[in-house]
DNA sequence: AGGAGTTTGTGAACGTACGAACAAACTGAG
DNA sequence: CTCAGTTTGTTCGTACGTTCACAAACTCCT
């Protein structure tokens, strides 16, 4: 809306941008105090800013990726996550045939730099992009070196000790959420109220 | 378990496994049936098997993915998603350039062939991984052709007719959440309780 | 057989997310 | 100024997910 110049919206407008009830989006955006006006809406530009200070938005984020296979590579040459303030600042990866490949201006480095890396910039948050046997390896040696925030793709349960926090990717899930919904639609019907 | 030739676990292995609760996993799992044996735990086997056709798993589900860019040609190249019984049939995308390409072993197709490749297979989930300003057109068609479930990567909320099972996938988000997270463990503190 | 030790399945308490509904606060027209 | 129309902020009831805690059920050892 701010790239289109809208100056004000309602909460129904919000809502249904976002797929969700407008009483819900409404109390939400209490939390972060009262940005509205009643009888006309929320001012765009304003609102904006609130939720971006509020979130986080305000300041750069530094982050690692680990693991340049597949995944990897789609993730470093992905530009929506700059747009939103987060910036990559290295890429590594253990294979040895890999060093120093470029992939969007970066050159891929070793993982055992990853303690020189931290040193360097500061960095915020670290993806994991291995092979699912590499992962807590490489999540124990991103807490070692102070790393706190944790975006994980591997389909395993990472272990971390207290104030480390940990996101779960999984591809795989989703599509067997989908599959599971899928099989239920098609199921010869529920077993109570046929008729309902 | 199952992999490593291990006949029996508790619910508390299971429920450090997958990084929940011991009761939760047991309430869960109850829904099921009671395919436990109070004092051994369960027959690895056994509810193997009661879970995997409880989630559909015994069949083979048909995907279609549509968007050979960065991250679909990643999704098209990833072995996981086989192990767990979905099997991609086409790779579509609208470029021009694209069509023919090779990714392991499939070859790119037009996106206008979507309604042949449906009446070929049969497809049960469409994947969604072009860029944002496509997704709604994509989307429309996918549901044209009878498709009902849909994953979608693109950052956008997708409008459906009812029946239509949409899940997203928001990496920029996820990042969102941990970077929130960070600041809120950076802050000056909170203001009530200080010095609980 | 009996008792100690396990582990499941579930009843009940708790907290919390959600949505309906409404008073309060604003705009604009007459 | 008043009144009709609009939209926020919040209260309240409900439903649901989560966890504790315990009886029931099983194994194994003596
Ligand atoms: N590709 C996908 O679309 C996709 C989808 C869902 C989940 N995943 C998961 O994401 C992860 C990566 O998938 P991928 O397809 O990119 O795999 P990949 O094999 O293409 O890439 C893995 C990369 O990690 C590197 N690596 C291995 N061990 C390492 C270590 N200890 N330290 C640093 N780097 C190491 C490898 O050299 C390789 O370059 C896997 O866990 C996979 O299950 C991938
Ligand atoms: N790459 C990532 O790591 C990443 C991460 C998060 C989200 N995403 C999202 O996933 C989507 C794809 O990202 P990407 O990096 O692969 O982009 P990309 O530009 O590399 O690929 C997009 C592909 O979609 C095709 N396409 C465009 N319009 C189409 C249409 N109407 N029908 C069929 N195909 C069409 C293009 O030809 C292109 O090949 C984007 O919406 C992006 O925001 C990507």
């Amino acid at each position: 809306m701010l790239d289109e110049g809208i100056a004000t919206c309602s909460s129904l407008e919000l809502a249904a941008a976002a797929g969700v009830n407008s009483a819900k989006l409404r109390k939400d955006l209490s939390y972060l105090g009262s940005y509205g006006t009643r009888g006309v809406g929320y001012e765009v530009e304003y609102l904006s800013y609130q939720i971006a200070r509020e979130i986080g938005l305000t300041q750069d984020w530094h982050i690692v990726i680990v693991g340049i296979g597949n995944l990897g590579h789609a993730l470093a040459n992905y530009s929506g996550f700059s747009s939103r303030g987060f910036r990559t600042v290295a890429l590594l990866d253990a294979d040895e045939s890999r060093q120093g490949e470029d992939v969007t201006g970066m050159s891929i480095r070793r993982f055992d730099e990853l303690e020189a890396v931290v040193a360097e910039y500061r960095v915020d948050i670290g993806v994991i992009a291995t092979p699912a046997i590499s992962a807590q390896g490489v999540c124990d040696r991103m807490v070692e070196v102070g790393i706190r925030s944790i975006l994980n793709f591997a389909p395993t349960i990472l272990n971390v000790p207290q104030g480390v926090d940990v996101r779960r990717v999984d591809l795989a899930s989703e599509l067997q959420i989908l599959a599971f919904h899928e099989q239920r639609k098609a199921a010869p019907g529920p077993d109570i109220e046929e008729s309902a």
